[in-house]
DNA sequence: TATATGATCCCCT
DNA sequence: GGGGATCATATAA
């Protein structure tokens, strides 16, 4: 079975993690679930973590929970935050720098009614389906048995494939959300959204930013 | 072994 | 906009 021509190559992702955060707004995720069910999602909103920045759980060295981190791009990493939700990450960079692309927002395209089963929600609030880490998650039946899988084929139960790709002028930059660390960790411009979109994490303070290019 | 801490969300005011 | 839930992990002892 050859793979259809719209998924990202896994050199799409051995490259500058801000980089494959901002190409990666657009496109869309998807998931399979074991009955078959295909759940998919436009990527909004995306945050860039490299190993020289504190905030990162590779910035200390390999990790047993970071492992995934450190192995080929293209690969998820996923992990448990606050003892309670996950969040899905894509593996950049080179093998063994430790990089990864937080993706914290979609639009939900397929298969609403899956995810609001999976958070529990009524089917009706599409606002709350995937608008921040823990809730794409939830609405997606990730968790940590997720981590270290491929989504550059439909092969694995998560992927990524071509979408709509998002102009320059739609790209806003802010800083992270959440980061505590250091103050140049706080500061740093690595969140990127699409402008405007109502199902982007975040308060209308936090959304404001400053254009990508 | 022991303690502190989150790349969050939800509910309350 | 403020606090609690809840636990794996990191770091200290």
């Amino acid at each position: 079975m050859t793979e259809p021509n719209l998924l990202f190559p896994a050199a799409f992702y051995d490259r500058p993690t801000l980089q494959v955060a901002r190409d990666l707004l657009g496109h869309t995720l998807v998931r399979v679930l074991p009955d078959g069910t295909r759940l998919s999602g436009r990527i909004l909103e995306t945050e860039a973590y490299t190993p020289d920045d504190p905030a990162c759980h590779a910035h200390r060295g390999p990790s047993e929970r970071a492992r995934s981190m450190f192995g080929p791009p293209g690969h998820t990493y996923v992990y448990l935050i606050y003892g309670i939700y996950h969040c899905l990450n894509v593996v950049t960079q080179p093998v063994g720098e430790g990089a990864a692309v937080l993706i914290r927002a979609v639009e939900p395209l397929e298969g609403l009614a899956a995810m609001a089963e999976g958070r529990n929600i009524a089917p009706t609030a599409v606002r709350d389906l995937a608008r921040g880490p823990g809730r794409l998650c939830q609405a997606f039946q990730l968790d940590r048995r997720f981590d270290g899988l491929p989504v550059t084929t439909t092969r694995s139960p998560i992927w990524i494939e071509h979408g709509t790709p998002v102009a320059d002028a739609e790209v806003l930059t802010t800083p992270r959300i959440g980061i505590t660390v250091t103050p140049e960790a706080i500061a740093a411009p690595w969140r990127l959204i699409v402008r405007d979109h109502p199902l982007v994490s975040g308060t209308r303070r936090q959304n404001c930013g400053q254009p990508y290019v």
